[in-house]
DNA sequence: CCACCTCTGGACCAATCGGTCTAATGCTGT
DNA sequence: ACAGCATTAGACCGATTGGTCCAGAGGTGG
C-alpha cells in the first residue's frame, strides 16, 4: 500500500493492478450499486484474481468501495478545479462544470449514477460508509465554495452558492440518468439560486 | 409506515399480506437498495412467509419491487396534490411540500433515500426497472407542472418550474441524507429558480 | 545462487442468495 | 357436511455471495 495518491500518472502502458481494481469498481458500483456488484464480476473486469484483491485491499470489498469513492471524489474535485480556475465568475465556472460533466455523462453511457452515492449509500447501518460518503460531499462543497469566494462572492454567499450547485447537480444527474438525456446537465447552470433581489429571509415556522 | 396523507383506505385492524410486503419492500429498498435486501430480511419485517410472497407476486423480488415503486410513487402524488391544491401560488404550494417531505425525512430517522430511484436504479441493465422509474419520475413532473398551470405559470414555465422544483427535491433530499438533516429539504423552496427576478407578471391563464 | 519480499493465481469454504414446490389451512358457496 | 379456491407455511434447491488460505511467480539485494 505504498503511495495511494498516484491517480493516474503512470505512462498508458501497464496499468497497475491496484488502480485496475479501483476503475472497475468505481465504474461498476456507478452502475449497479455496491451491493449490486459481485467480486467475480468486479475481479473479471479488472482482470484482477481474488488474491490481489485481498492483498491490495485487506478487508476486501468494503476497503475498495471507499478506495474507489475516494478516487472518484478527487477527479471530481480536479474537474471542479479545472473548470473555475480559468473562470471569470462563479457563473462561468459553474456553467463549465455542467458542460463537462455533461460530456463524461455521456461518455459514460448516459445511464451510470454518481460514484460516490452509488457506493456509499449502500451501506444499511454502515456507519462508516455515511461518514465516508459525509466527508467527501462536504469536500465538494467546500472546494466549490472557496473558488465562490475567490470569484467575489461573500463568505455567507459563497457557502449558499456552493451548496445550491451541489443540490443542483445531484438532482439533475440523476434526472438525466432517468432520461438518459445529458441535455438535462447542460442546462443545469441556468437555474442556479441567483442571489435574490431581496433579503432571504428563511423562516420555519410550522 | 409514516403515511403521508391517506396511504391505506383499510380499517387499522389487520394489514393484508399483500401490503405488509409492500410496506416493508418500499422501507428497506429505500435504506439498503434493491439488491441490498435480502429476502429473509424482508419476509421478517413483513412477518409474512415466503409463499405469500410468490403468491401475491410470481415473479418474485422484481415483481415486488415495482409495486413497491408504484405504492411509494402514488404517496408521493397524494403529498404534492395536497400541498398544490390549497396553495395561493405555485411558491407556496412548493414550500408545504417541502415541509412535509422535511417531516416525513425526520419519521423515517434521517437516512432514507427515495423510494423510486433507492428501488429501481439498482437494475444492472434492467430495462424494466429503468423505463418504470421514469415513468413513475415523469408522473411527479408532470403532476408538478399541472398544478404550476393552474396557480398561474404559462405552459413552458409550469413544466420548467417543475422541473427544477424535481431537481431541487431530489438533490436537496441526498445533502439531506448526508448530513442527516432535514432542514436542508426545508430551505429548498427557496432556491427556486426564479424565471424572473423583477415583478411576477403575466398570469394569463387562457 | 539464494533468501526475501511483494504480488498473483485460484482452489476452497460456509453463508446466503432468490426461487420452487408441496402440504396444510383457512374461507367461501352449496 | 362437502368441494373448491385463495392463502399460508416452510422445507428444500442450485447458484452465487464475500472471504480465507496457501502455493508459486517475479523481482531485488546479498
Amino acid at each position: 500500500m505504498t503511495d495511494v495518491t498516484t491517480p493516474s500518472a503512470t505512462p498508458d502502458g501497464p496499468v497497475p493492478t491496484r488502480e485496475r481494481l479501483l476503475r472497475a469498481a468505481a465504474g461498476l458500483f456507478r452502475n449497479k450499486g455496491y451491493s449490486g456488484t459481485g467480486l467475480a464480476e468486479l475481479l473479471a473486469a479488472a482482470e484482477a484474481p481474488k488474491g490481489s484483491l485481498y492483498h491490495h485491499f485487506p478487508n476486501g470489498k468494503s476497503d475498495l468501495a471507499l478506495a474507489a469513492a475516494d478516487w472518484a471524489s478527487e477527479q471530481m474535485l480536479a474537474l471542479i478545479d479545472a473548470s473555475f480556475t480559468p473562470a471569470p465568475t462563479f457563473q462561468e465556472g459553474a456553467k463549465t462544470v455542467c458542460y463537462k460533466l455533461a460530456k463524461l455523462f455521456d461518455k459514460q453511457g448516459k445511464w451510470s449514477g454518481c460514484p460516490v452515492s452509488a457506493t456509499l449509500f449502500e451501506g444499511p447501518e454502515n456507519e462508516g460508509f455515511h461518514q465516508h460518503a459525509a466527508k467527501l460531499f462536504e469536500g465538494w462543497i467546500t472546494g466549490t465554495a472557496a473558488h465562490a469566494r475567490r470569484l467575489g462572492l461573500a463568505e455567507g454567499e459563497a457557502r449558499a452558492a456552493a451548496e445550491n450547485f451541489y443540490i443542483l447537480l445531484q438532482g439533475g444527474w440523476q434526472l438525466a440518468r432517468v432520461r438518459r438525456d445529458s441535455d438535462v446537465i447542460r442546462g443545469l447552470h441556468l437555474q442556479m439560486h441567483t442571489p435574490a433581489p431581496g433579503p432571504v429571509q428563511a423562516q420555519k415556522n410550522d
